[in-house]
DNA sequence: CAGAATACCTGCGGGC
DNA sequence: TGCCCGCAGGTATTCT
């Protein structure tokens, strides 16, 4: 379940069941992940409190005493707040118990995520030193992406979901973004005029921002709530809907592939 | 440097 | 029913 909103979402969920919570105890099944789970992850993170999770991209950071864990949730992986009595099922990778009796549970079926603690400051982290700044923060504006789009003859859609570019965006809102902007998803990011940029990044800001609030509406009941909160309720204009109607014009939305990616749009609204 | 191809993994639905 | 194919909300690495 992971674009950005969804992260964050997770991230709010779990914050009231682990800050300030010890680690007593954990269970690892699969050591296999996108990464393998180092050997001293256990050592690690046990007896050490939780003092809060961060966000950065779509990499949960859970700051200990000393150190923090890093997770990602990769294709199809979740996090869920369960009773430590609660019988693991098959992708049920890693178990997290708690002192105040909860349990973290992290489960992924494809093994895209993953989960590893580290001690560096996270300028000395691979995974993290190179990411795009925030899509939410002042330094992903109109200019930025702009300047960004001139070196790029790629399609848009493919530069909107590089993450040294932007940060955050995933197959699903990088095809509502084009259509709220009216750009198409294969339209070359170098020949985007500013206002189209600007556009673009607005419609970013305005569909994570809206997603986030969404989410919010799963929170409480967010413990044992397996799941993937947010795509449901939210309203999708192309993802998904080739085929159907276009709901501003009723035009036949279409579908073409940008980077293996099966990527819907409308001809009429996204001439460009 | 930009861009394309490839790799990781499991499960599901469709066609034959 | 079984098999094969393509597809699924991510991202780092390798090559040209």
């Amino acid at each position: 379940m992971p674009e950005l909103p969804e992260v964050e979402t997770t991230r709010r969920g779990l914050l009231p069941f682990v800050e300030k919570a010890t680690i007593k105890r954990i269970i690892i099944r699969q050591r296999q992940l996108r990464y393998p789970i180092s050997p001293q992850f256990e050592k690690r993170c046990l007896h050490q409190t939780i003092q809060t999770i961060e966000r950065r991209s779509k990499y949960l950071k859970f700051i200990l005493d000393k150190g923090y864990v890093l997770l990602h949730l990769g294709m199809s992986g979740h996090l869920r707040v369960l009773s430590q009595a609660t019988p693991a099922e098959k992708h049920d990778h890693v178990d997290i118990w708690l002192s105040n009796q909860q349990m973290i549970r992290y489960t992924d079926t494809r093994r895209f995520g993953m989960i590893n603690w580290y001690q560096v400051p996270e300028p000395e982290n691979a995974l993290l030193n190179r990411l795009a700044p925030e899509p939410l923060t002042r330094q992903c504006n109109s200019a930025y992406l702009f300047a960004q789009c001139q070196s790029k003859t790629k399609a848009i859609k493919k530069v909107l979901m590089d993450n040294h570019i932007v940060v955050g965006v995933g197959n699903i809102y990088a095809q509502e973004c084009l259509f709220m902007s009216q750009i198409h998803p294969a339209y070359p990011a170098n020949q985007l005029s500013y206002d189209q940029c600007q556009n673009l990044l607005h419609a970013i800001k305005r569909v994570l921002k809206k997603s986030i609030q969404q989410g919010g509406t799963t929170l409480k009941d967010f413990k044992k709530v397996d799941g993937k909160p947010g795509y449901f309720a939210q309203k999708l204009y192309v993802y998904g809907r080739a085929g159907q109607d276009c709901l501003k014009c009723s035009q036949t939305l279409a579908h073409c592939n940008v980077d293996s990616r099966t990527t819907s749009y409308c001809p009429k609204c996204q001439a460009t």
